[in-house]
DNA sequence: CACTTAAGATGACTATAGTCTGTCGAAAGA
DNA sequence: TCTTTCGACAGACTATAGTCATCTTAAGTG
């Protein structure tokens, strides 16, 4: 699996734990819905800050979601 | 301090530790000398994938460059 | 059934990640 | 002085992150 992959996968496991609908979290983060869909499936990847944003917002720390990202490669 | 400028300081830190020239670091990452250069002045911010890239290059795991960024934040 | 909400999908767009070529100055060695 | 190595920096470029409008489908719900 590729980092890409594996983010769209982490990212909408913690979405839902958040009980987030993907234009909720988007709306939070301010990026758009279509593209939070995108990164959960793999058809975009995002820049450290949009990480870092979407960290936040689900009140995670990014390198835990970056280590759950290690896990599945 | 944001998150594009802790990322380079971090990124300089251990490229230095690591003894490689920016040059150097970007021939084992397939990445471009400049870009690397852009990275550490907090001028470009890295996609994940390519921070995956580095830190596999640096013989560090990504959650702790993470975690290091965090700590600058 | 009609109505709503969530999400997949696409095409066109703007902003920026990442490349390439080259110049410059500082430091260090021959 | 001459050369090499390193890094800052610039400009022009290509690929892709991220936006926006819109349509479609699936799963409830009254």
């Amino acid at each position: 699996m590729n980092v890409t992959d594996a983010f769209g996968v982490v990212l909408k496991k913690y979405r839902k734990l958040a009980n987030l609908s993907q234009e909720q979290l988007a709306l939070q983060c301010n990026l758009d819905r279509t593209y939070i869909g995108m990164l959960e499936r793999g058809q975009r990847q995002p820049t450290i800050t949009t990480l870092f944003t979407i960290a936040d917002t689900l009140s995670i720390e990014p390198n835990k979601l970056v280590k759950e990202i290690e896990a599945l490669l």
